[in-house]
DNA sequence: CTGTTAGCGCATTCAA
DNA sequence: TTGAATGCGCTAACAG
């Protein structure tokens, strides 16, 4: 039942040329003949034909396609990232193969192999929240497979990645906080996998200094993003003899569990308590008491800058030039709502 | 600087024999001497070698590749379904290349053409909403790429599809708020593109009747999904002398946007005007006054299935017992919140 | 049980 | 300007 597509040959053969002529008329090679480039386009047009990738991917080498690898797509930072992604990718005749890990590091590993497989060109990825080794993404540099680390990047130094700088933010928001009356301010923080560069932390503690408050470890508490884990969190604050007044929050989607989980416990947000979160998705937007202010991370722009930065790597002309490993860091900006 | 992965061709010439004994060996072919299978392994796994994908792709015509285009990732509805076909593609040893339309039908003819080229072995399409005619996807059959229409399908009868019927929801959706006590339901429609078979507007109507309530045309309003239009189409409902006090809303997308605006314009939730949606996304949860009652419509099945279905028309053996058209329509339910 | 051969569709080097 | 020949890595039909 299968369907013969024309091919090169089938071109060659109508027209009593050499597959060779056929294959540089139709890249419009320079030395070809106007007539018989005319006519083999005539011809491939008539017949509809369309080369087979497969076969150009195989023997180039090459599949114009990357991989992305995230840990879900549920969560509108990374559909955001996604779309930077895909904007970028498109442009440059690539087409995206992504998979969600869902922060399941086995799953993480597999999903590389399974790329290596398809043959990427290359990698794009957001690391699991239980990712601590990298060594599945270390082995593709033995197959010249380039890979770009965004958002949720691994704290080694020997990696291309691009992230978000989230230090200053975090000083912003307690200052902001502080300007708000609040002194005591409570964070929430997520899995220390997440947090090794501890920015968000840093700027917590420095920014209480800088404005003469005293650090109260009580008010530091983890979770591990799952919704008993946010909700647990809050309710450790909660336990305590001083309530913070205000709480940062890992990001947004810990700020909705415990919103909600806040006005459960009858607290009058933004009363008793305010909040401060990251990531500034415009879901919040749609609650009535969305966190006071949100740092803004910039999905779309690091997906974009990633994809850029990964389509450098593949060109064989401008790898030459390139430092050995880049990491481009946006800043954060808070956004006041 | 190409790195040279082994090929079977190297493990011939270091072995002495010939490619094929070494592919048979790989391969686990029944007539091959245990002692060269061991041998040939044992190369292989100390070369480190893996098939080359893109050839194999090539001589066998076959990506283990499918595609799926659909309007958009952000919506939680489209993510959960990604979910259903992940999961099931991923079980076939297939991999899944995602591509968005934004609801825009040439980037959908874009994609079409460029999966085409990529030579997907099949696709997973919901639709955009100014997608009227097919024909990008008919033209599809030429190549034996088969077409799986999921959620939004287009209303022609030769295509597979899978569905969730809206009717019987949409029937319960007014007995309920009938039983609530209310008498004047609107209702706030999608655009017309995606309510060919209008079954939710169908169950509206014969629920009306059924609990002897005259239908009024003013309390129908129209949307085109934007947020203008959907702040627009509850405007038009609050504009009348006779305001409704309960609406039905086309999707909780729209419910978002109506029930944010509702906020702003003091209305109370739940008092004045309550709603009930479609879709039922997790996300509603978190809103301090979600819709009373939502649809559900199983996404992440609706992705399970229609993957199956496609791997149904993948599989050559199975294709010869096929119906010419599969259409699996999924009951939806109304959840009460 | 194993080797030989051909070919998938195309790009490309070498000859003419 | 064109053609012939080669090979990319692998599978499989055929032959021994």
């Amino acid at each position: 039942m299968e369907k013969k597509l024309p091919t090169i040959k089938e071109i060659a053969k109508r027209l009593n040329i050499s597959i060779s002529t056929v294959s540089r008329a139709l890249h419009d090679h320079h030395s070809i003949g106007l007539r018989t480039k005319l006519a083999v386009k005539k011809l491939a047009a008539e017949l509809n034909y369309e080369p087979n990738q497969t076969a150009i991917f195989f023997k180039q080498r090459k599949t114009f396609t990357i991989g992305v690898i995230l840990p879900n797509l549920r969560e509108e930072f990374f559909s955001s990232a996604i779309n930077g992604i895909e904007k970028t990718a498109l442009d440059n005749n690539y087409i995206v193969l992504t998979s969600q890990s869902h922060d399941d590091l086995e799953r993480e590993k597999n999903i590389v192999e399974s790329m290596k497989k398809h043959r990427v060109d290359g990698i794009l990825a957001s690391i699991s929240k239980n990712t601590t080794r990298i060594d599945h993404f270390e082995q593709l540099k033995n197959y010249d497979i380039p890979v770009v680390f965004f958002d949720r990047v691994p704290d080694v130094p020997d990696v291309h990645s691009v992230s978000c700088n989230l230090y200053h933010s975090s000083v912003e928001a307690v200052d902001f906080l502080v300007k708000k009356g609040h002194k005591r301010i409570a964070y929430i923080q997520g899995p220390s996998t997440l947090n090794i560069k501890n920015e968000r932390l840093n700027g917590y503690y420095d920014a209480l200094a800088k404005n003469s408050i005293k650090a109260d470890d009580a008010l530091v508490v983890s979770t591990d993003l799952s919704t008993d884990g946010n909700t647990g969190a809050l309710d450790k604050l909660l336990a305590l003899k001083k309530r913070p007044t205000a709480v940062i929050l890992f990001n947004d989607y810990v700020a909705l569990d415990v919103i909600h989980h806040a006005r459960q416990r009858k607290l009058a947000i933004n009363k008793d308590i305010s909040f401060v979160s990251y990531a500034n998705i415009p879901f919040m937007h749609y609650l009535e008491t969305p966190p006071v202010a949100s740092v803004e991370q910039f999905p779309y722009e690091q997906g974009a800058r990633a994809t850029e930065l990964l389509f450098k790597l593949l060109d064989p002309n401008a790898k030459q030039g390139l430092p050995p490993y880049e990491n481009i860091v946006l800043k954060s900006e808070l956004i006041i709502h």
